[in-house]
DNA sequence: TATGAATGAGCATTCATTCAT
DNA sequence: CATGAATGAATGCTCATTCAT
């Protein structure tokens, strides 16, 4: 019966390591990442952060993850909230979701997306595309009719990236369009894509 | 009739030094940037390179300039070979030299977009998009009918957003889905959207 | 009961990095004083001399402080001993002792005083000037009738200035001049001085 | 029948350098004295330097040297007008020669006395130092009632440091003092010291 | 466990000087 | 004579990582 079983100071010790690796990522910048900076930030020797942590990337990485499962994360509840909608709406919904989840923490996704390396976060983002893959071939699936294009698969591939990409711009650009026309122009995107018979070269086939 | 005038060395000396910059980023990564191995791949001395740039990130950003220039023209000279077509054709041919841009130099490609900061390159590909947009912009103005969104400035930034990044990511993720299968999700992709009339509330009750 | 206390390691290691410097600027000049010559006679690594002083200037700084604090103690030390005497004799005293005091260190006066820009040192060497300034007030303070100055702050300026040169140039320039004949000048020069009534103008008329 | 002689031309840029340095010392100091720098606002190329200079270090040896020059001839000049003076006029009229000289080029002064290494200029001080000693000699010369002091060369290099380091500070350190007053200080302090008889030790001889 | 002093390879940059032209 | 590109040793400093305590 102890208050504060061995596990339980690690687990905290780390999860301040991260909140400090976080803070210092927002407030400072990539290129402040430093392992002095983050372990004066969480307020243990820098010596500590390798009780738990492999090298300064681990931290880092540690942290992306969490960025992009939060945002998963936002988009699923999102969409929970308005689950049960179908057709044209549910798309809005989630594009509209995507966008709401990028903007909820735009200074953190200006340093994860415009700072960091691309591949310093490639693999979590994928997690995150993965997710919206699932969303997006679960209404595929449960409405045939709603899409003409051959492969579901390469279907969603295309649009997941292409959605992500303008709402990603959209974001951090501040490109001066109204929000609702960028919604707009998405849920036209997806639902004229999907519209699009195959195979479209109908003129070449000589 | 001098054999070497005076600013030839110079020049030369400039474009040895962009070029081990690019070797170095190539075949080391951008981690392995630094002055002094560009210096030594160059085959100068560190302190050669500060009298033809201001500092390191010079040196970078000049290499990362060439290569959008190069992608650039790469896809302005794709598409001057098919003058003329119109219709899907152009859209297709379109995709196709995006893609084949890309596909001429994947191993720098890779680094400048994943290893590097985005910030770093993200100018000279706003270049690269604003020539796209041109080339879209005079598409659609050709054949006003083609397109039923109501924003012209709004539908490039939106289709340039999305196509860019099904191509990064067709060309460096290497997913393997058939070529021709991108180009023609492509062609749909903006075949479709442009298809979609605004507002796009109305086309759900068919 | 440790054998090496938590801050004795660090102790060390800033009393051997000031123990360098000042070795460094003593056998090798000022010009030589490098962050990297002075980690490595002080046996420690570059990096290690940043864990104690922000830059290489506060190393320096940390040197000259010292050496100015050896001598400002030496001058009081010596007058301490003394203490009591009166009249010429204190004079006398306190002239010895400042020449003393920058005999002690010819060496490391030479460098200072010599290569070192005058800025380096300027505000230390000031406090060296206080202090003799204090004694000079008290001594006159003592003996209002030993003075026939008008302003003491003027005449302590003045002297400290004078006699701080004679001394300063004795010691290094080694002109051939025997050491009790400088005394004596000094001292001629403080009590020579401390007679001459104001305005002198009038004193010509005789 | 030249215009130009050989020996016009380099002597022109003989000058051209030594303005550049001392300009250079005055508006950017002594840190930024580089010989790039000097050649540039010296209108001529750094290898150019090296055809009238051995090293960077001639080229201000030669700018100091000038400087001191004309703080010698200002001396002079100033006394020159009022030649004929004696007595308490003429060490009034010395010091007030000395101040001025030094306050004629404040700027340059400042970075040669505090900016510079001692060692740097120590030998063309020595000349106007000499040159004030044989004044003083001259004067003490003629009147041989003035002074009570046995040796009138170590009188001479006393007074001579005595009176510099005074005016070097109220030139350099604006003390807050009125220059009449420095002035009448340094009178006084010159008529006080040589008024003295030797020995002095008259109470300690026991 | 936790510490934090110590490390040291590495970095970007400078600048007095040279020498082919 | 004059040039100015090229040099390269040397500089001050950083920071991820280690390890004795």
């Amino acid at each position: 019966m102890r208050k504060t079983p061995r596990q339980a100071r690690s687990r905290r010790t780390v999860e301040r390591i991260i909140a400090a690796g976080r803070e210092v990522l927002l407030e400072d910048g990539y290129d402040a990442f430093s392992t002095n900076r983050v372990a004066a930030a969480a307020g243990v020797s820098p010596g500590s952060l390798y009780q738990y942590f492999p090298d300064k990337g681990a931290i880092l990485d540690e942290v992306i993850d969490r960025y992009w499962e939060e945002v998963t994360e936002r988009v699923a509840a999102s969409l929970a909230d308005r689950i049960g909608e179908t057709g044209p709406a549910m798309v809005r919904d989630a594009a509209d979701a995507l966008l709401a989840a990028l903007e909820a923490d735009r200074p953190l996704l200006r340093v994860v997306a415009e700072e960091l390396p691309a591949t310093r976060h490639k693999a979590r983002r994928a997690k995150l595309e993965v997710r919206v893959r699932e969303l997006m071939t679960a209404y595929l699936a449960g409405r045939p009719e709603a899409t003409h294009r051959p492969e579901p698969a390469v279907t969603a591939w295309t649009l997941v990236l292409a959605l992500e990409n303008v709402a990603l711009h959209y974001v951090l650009d501040e490109p001066g369009i109204d929000r609702d026309r960028v919604v707009a122009e998405m849920v036209a995107l997806v639902g004229g894509y999907l519209s699009v018979p195959d195979p479209p070269r109908s003129a070449g086939s000589s």
